[in-house]
DNA sequence: TAATTTGTTCATTCTAATTTGAACATATTG
DNA sequence: CAATATGTTCAAATTAGAATGAACAAATTA
């Protein structure tokens, strides 16, 4: 009952525009036009294609569906496929299902907004900020020794005020992020 | 006066960490550091590494700066440089500045993050939005077809339900987007 | 007007990142 | 245990995107 077969899908008639060899209706219409939303949304965030497509069609698929699935439907590699799904999983933005009778593992997407966004910022950016606050102290020995070693006080106010900027950035992007989350929650 | 020589760099010594042949401390270290930060950062917004150095240059120049000099510092080729120019100033990264019996032109970098934030939001957030939205009204019909040819229920309230979502996902984001540019401002 | 300077454009080249697929590991079944 | 099913890993192929540089245009100077 659970990994439905492919012939089985709903409505939809013939997906994938034409082109290449042997299409075979493996994604309705509605499915391919989610994936495609959803690529367009992770590449904007800096996710690889084959994570958004595995995520669309998770998302818009009423039953939770295993690698193989995911494989023959969207047409990438197993590779890409296990590779995706471990991002995705990761990133909590997909977490998996037991299925009894089944030796597959299932997988189902996280389809509310709040730990999308957490898992997000938590895992692509935050870490950004920490390696960031880092440079930031170096940065700051550097402007001193500039400012000191080119004997131009003008030059010494302006590497100071740079840096402190710098500094005020990182500040406000640290007070941001939960923002964001809080709003989104 | 304006385009000081590349020689008369303030304190800083050697950059450009060991390895390739001719290098000539075109960079303090300071600079390195700052370009370097700006490298990292924009490459998490998906914008191109060139762009991050000449940002970075700009920002930590007490001056402003013409395209060959950063040709001449970077090391980039002058189609990268005269490219990355314009980005920044659709972006309103950087503005250009008069200097007195120049014909070159000159920039220096905006370095208030207020613009720069709303320039990045106006320029590649905003018009994704704007597809985005078009996008949702497609998948809107689709799934009204799915849910109506299914002849299931069950199925037409999911497809809606993921289709409702997606809308107020896009909702959530248009809120948010006014709102971190007056959190920065 | 010819020579020079400055900047842009865009086809080609190069690079970084993603995708593939075969080899491998680890159950699971007969 | 051998055979099969499932999933992971990673070197190699592929691809998308960025950088290059030569050709061009426009402005300036001599």
């Amino acid at each position: 009952m659970a990994s439905r077969p492919i012939s089985a899908e709903p409505g939809g008639a013939v997906g994938v525009e034409a082109g290449a060899s042997g299409e075979e209706a493996l994604l309705s219409d509605l499915e391919l036009e989610v994936i495609e939303m959803f690529v367009n949304g992770v590449k904007l965030l800096g996710i690889p294609k084959s994570v958004g497509e595995i995520y669309g069609l998770l998302f818009i698929s009423r039953e939770p569906l295993p690698l193989d699935e995911l494989v023959s439907r969207l047409k990438i590699s197993k590779g890409s496929a296990s590779q995706g799904l471990r991002s995705l999983r990761n990133l909590g933005a997909v977490r998996s299902v037991y299925v009894a009778g089944e030796r597959r593992d299932f997988y189902e997407a996280v389809a509310e907004l709040k730990p999308l966004a957490s898992g997000f910022i938590k895992e692509q950016l935050e870490p950004h900020l920490e390696t960031g606050g880092q440079r930031l102290e170096r940065l700051k020995e550097l402007a001193e020794e500039e400012a000191r070693a080119g004997g131009d006080a003008e030059a010494g106010k302006f590497y100071r005020d740079r840096v402190e900027r710098l500094r005020k950035w990182e500040g406000k992007a640290r007070q941001l992020l939960p923002l964001i989350r809080r709003f989104l929650g």
